[in-house]
DNA sequence: AATGCGTGGAT
DNA sequence: TATCCAAGCAT
């Protein structure tokens, strides 16, 4: 159970052990704020804390990206994966320059509305920039509740009920509100995570309904495993992209044919990036989009 | 609700 | 080495 007391103690040893990120150094603003969580979707931190400043140097404002070049964009972007993500970034600076006159919303509606900003980003944005309460529930935090609060050893797959689970939680005001979520969501990084949990070094195990009932293996329902990688259209797009990246032509559609082993899957490849927006066919030949 | 979407670190 | 998993989102 998370009470009067286990809060402090966890806001406490965020305090004494938070990492030293680079979107939480002061100077960082909104849109500071905003790269680094969709750059934080599904990607490593340790990862994004190599690219953020290097990104935010060349483009530091929405109506920079705005105006880049998109294949810049996507190779500034480079291995981070999923790079649909930066496509709609580009999108969102554009919407932000459009509709909120290039300064990023401070409402959780208006920040929902843009392209790749959902339930968790939005939330992010507004709690640790602008200081609102709102539950932020991402990975970390879903099990972290589960363990903690619900004693149970994983979190459920994702739902919408989660975001009025976590904010029951909340402390009433807005400063304290916004570390416990930061809190959660480091402890679940560093402490209470997926694999090989360290309660030991848990600043609420004496609060954990996990641990009081003896680590109790999970029984409920688990989101589908993802396929194999290898062989997937997801690779095969992944080659066909970083080929892209590489050069400052268009690649004829015969240069591809070496890269994949299976010639109608790369056919796949190229016309499912054709259809996301992420390359141009023409003339036979396939390039990153102006 | 279930899928598809990249890449690399951790175990 | 193989598998899991990572500050999710859109459809």
């Amino acid at each position: 159970m998370l009470d009067g007391r286990s809060l402090p103690a966890l806001a406490a040893w965020y305090r004494a052990s938070a990492r030293d990120l680079p979107w939480r150094r002061p100077e960082f603003d909104a849109w500071g704020t905003l790269v680094s969580e969709i750059m934080l979707q599904q990607t490593q931190a340790a990862r994004v804390a190599v690219e953020i400043d290097r990104w935010l140097e060349r483009w530091p404002t929405p109506a920079d990206l705005a105006d880049a070049p998109t294949h810049e964009v996507l190779r500034q972007w480079g291995t981070l994966g999923y790079p649909r993500r930066a496509l709609r970034l580009q999108d969102t600076a554009r919407a932000i320059v459009e509709r909120h006159g290039g300064e990023v919303p401070r409402d959780v509606d208006a920040l929902l509305a843009l392209p790749g900003i959902g339930d968790y980003t939005a939330r992010a944005v507004a709690v640790f920039h602008f200081g609102d309460r709102h539950p932020v529930v991402d990975t970390n935090v879903r099990r972290v509740v589960a363990r903690a609060v619900h004693g149970r050893g994983e979190a459920a797959p994702a739902a919408k009920r989660d975001l009025a689970d976590v904010e029951a939680l909340l402390p009433a005001s807005p400063a304290d509100a916004s570390v416990v979520s930061i809190a959660l969501m480091e402890l679940g990084a560093l402490v209470c995570t997926a694999r090989a949990p360290r309660c030991d070094a848990c600043p609420i195990a004496d609060a954990c309904a996990w641990r009081a009932a003896g680590y109790p293996p999970y029984e409920g329902r688990r989101a589908p495993r993802q396929a194999a990688f290898a062989g997937s259209d997801r690779q095969a797009r992944g080659t066909v992209l970083r080929a892209l990246r590489a050069v400052d032509v268009p690649l004829a559609e015969a240069d591809l044919a070496p890269l994949w082993p299976d010639a109608a899957q790369l056919e796949r490849a190229v016309a499912s990036l054709a259809a996301d927006g992420l390359v141009l066919r023409e003339h036979g030949a396939v390039r990153l989009p102006d």
